[in-house]
Parts: C-alpha cells; sequence; structure tokens
DNA sequence: AATTTTGTTCATTTCAAAATGAATTGATCT
DNA sequence: AGATCAATTCATTTTGAAATGAACAAAATT
C-alpha cells in the first residue's frame, strides 16, 4: 500500500486553472492554484479581469519577489497579457517594485496593505459612480413630462426615491471606510 | 424665429440608446431613455446584462402598467431577450405582475420597494462570496507547503491578513444592512 | 377545428472585453 | 558596433456572455 509521503493528510489536487505544472513540486503548484483561484473570484466580484488577478496572486503566493519571467514560467498567459496586467497592478498599488543590484530584470512582490486596494475600490468604482447616478437622476427631474400633472406626481414620487436611495448609499460609503479602519 | 413649445427650457435630446422612437412624443422618449440609462448604468455596477436594467427602466418610467408588447414596442430588443430578462426581474422581485380582468395579457409594474433588491444584492452577491471566499482561504491553509518553516511562517501571516480582511468585511454586511433599514 | 394572440425555448449569432504574439523598443553586455 | 536580454505595443484573434429569431407551445377567439 502506497501512502503519500507527505507529512500532510493528503489533500485532492487544487484546481490547476491558469497555474503551470511544468517540473515543480506538486505540492507547491496545488498551493500556488489554490492561492490563485482565491484571487480570481475574488475579482471576479469586483470585476476585475482574471489574468491581473491571477498575476497578484502568483506573487501573492511567493515569498521571493518574482520577475517577469518567472511568471510567465508559473502562469500560463502571453507576455503581452503579462506587461499590461502587470502595469495596471502597479497603477493601482497592488504589487509593489523591487530593484535588485545584481540584475537587471524588475522584482515584483505584494503589496499586502489591503486597506489601499478597498479605499480604491470604494472611492472609484462606488462612490463616482454613485456621483454620477446622482447627475443623471438631476437630469432625469428635468425630463419629467409636464402635461399631465397627476402623472408629473407620481414620477416625482418614484424619482425622489431614487434620489433617496442614491444619497443614503453615498452615506453609507464613509461608513464603511470607517468600519474599516480605512483613513480618509 | 422657431422655439420649442415645451414649457421646459428646451433640454439637449437624451442619448437615446436601446429606447425606441416610434412616432411617440420626443419629450416622453428622452424621459424613458434618461430612466433607461440610469438603471443600465446602475446595472453595469452590480453585474447585471442591460437588457434586464433597460427592462426595469422603462416599467420604471410608466405611470401604466406595461404588457410584453409595450415593452417590445418601446424598446429596441428581441422577443426572446424581453421573455427572458422578464423571468429574471420576476425572480429577483424586482417587477410585479398585475393582471387585467379585461385582457389576457400580463401587466408589468415596478416593485418601488428598492431595500429588496438591494437586499438581495447583498445576501446573494456579496455574503455568499465572501463566505466562499472564507472556505478558500481555509483550504488553502491547509495547503501551506511545509518543509521551510520560515517560509510557512510567511505564508501563514499572509493568510491571516487575508483571513482578518474576509471577516471584516462580512462583519460589514449586517451594518450596511441596518445603516439602509433592510430588515433583516 | 382553425386561427390569432401571447409568450417561451433554445440553437445560432453577435459583440465587446480579454488574450495573443509578432514586431518593436530600449536597455545592457561583449 | 553588434548581439542579447527584458519588456512593451498594438493589430489581430479568441472567447464567453448576451442577444437574436425561428420554431414551438398554450390559451383564447372566431
Amino acid at each position: 500500500m502506497v501512502r503519500p509521503t507527505s507529512s500532510q493528510p493528503s489533500l485532492p489536487p487544487a484546481e490547476r486553472g491558469l497555474v503551470n505544472v511544468g517540473n515543480r513540486p506538486a505540492d507547491l503548484v496545488d498551493f500556488e492554484a489554490a492561492v490563485v483561484n482565491f484571487f480570481v473570484d475574488a475579482a471576479e466580484l469586483l470585476g476585475v479581469p482574471k489574468s491581473v488577478a491571477a498575476i497578484y496572486g502568483i506573487v501573492f503566493a511567493s515569498v521571493e519577489p518574482l520577475c517577469f519571467a518567472d511568471i510567465e514560467q508559473r502562469l500560463n498567459l502571453s507576455r503581452g497579457t503579462i506587461s499590461q496586467s502587470l502595469r495596471v497592478l502597479r497603477e493601482i498599488g497592488a504589487i509593489k517594485e523591487v530593484s535588485r543590484a545584481t540584475d537587471r530584470a524588475e522584482l515584483f512582490t505584494p503589496d499586502l496593505e489591503l486597506r489601499k486596494l478597498i479605499e480604491r475600490f470604494l472611492a472609484t468604482r462606488l462612490e463616482t459612480q454613485l456621483a454620477a447616478g446622482g447627475k443623471q437622476l438631476a437630469d432625469i427631474s428635468r425630463r419629467v413630462p409636464a402635461g399631465d400633472p397627476a402623472r408629473a406626481a407620481v414620477f416625482n414620487q418614484r424619482l425622489k426615491l431614487l434620489g433617496r436611495w442614491n444619497k443614503r448609499t453615498r452615506a453609507l460609503v464613509p461608513i464603511a471606510r470607517a468600519f474599516l479602519h480605512i483613513p480618509r
């Protein structure tokens, strides 16, 4: 009877997804795959491309900073995609560059200050969308068809409702920030 | 000098988008288009198909309940899409059916209890995703590669961080509910 | 029973976002 | 200078969710 030699009780192999196996140890690959999947799923909720999430994941799953070639080796993604996704990740501050004197390649390490990422999401997606919605509502109000006053009254009532929800949700954002201890 | 005969100072025509003009009055069409656009934009944020949002919008923008044919006339969407989108809207409780004795066609009216929709979003998308994330994190923890203890320590540290954010965000959901006055 | 009216189903198509990879740039090394 | 390495750009391709519309059902009307 052959048993796995691992110290762990053997887990089922993880869904590999975008993660390459190559000649790397199976348990490491499984770990990386599980981390990458976690971030890919989370990104789906936030509307972020899979490749971007996967690259953050693979960088997160390495103690040593990774260079471009490392990522290319570990993930089943083209150079073009990796280059573009790294740019996005740098722009949003999800990864940091760590220069290494001995080599010319840039090294990347995850920025573990997740509050910055969350703050970015709150400000960029939520707050701006809600503000845009508020403007649209104002515009709609000026378009309520006159003529039938009873009908106009109904529409104004409905629009007031939307306006209240817009305001309430906007008021929620700072509360969320406070609760998550995210500095203004 | 020809002036618009409207009582309103003439607004620029609204982006028509999916809304059909037909032989309907321009100001009504503009109003409907503005409302539809509002919901389409909001839906984009929530990951809802445009057609679904547009149909909710066109129903919202009518005082009288609309039947299938009304929607088909007002929006540039196929019967198939309308049928499927109406099903979705009924399932999530965004519209109500209003039977009319005089006619066999079903009539639809918006459910203005927006808190129900928001609650649904919180429960279905946010909470279940966060719970799934929590499970994934537990799984990842069991996959931390043993061997190098220093490395394992770093990973455990990082995973603790993710776990904390997961928990905090989960704790935020009930607070959001309370703030928005959404009954548990 | 035949017809019209009212919608549904689902195999195919469309389309926009994401991914690709060849060509190119811009370094660094010999 | 020439060669090699590291990465970026961007015109093209892929892909998957969304939309289409013809075929089909089910009920009401004639």
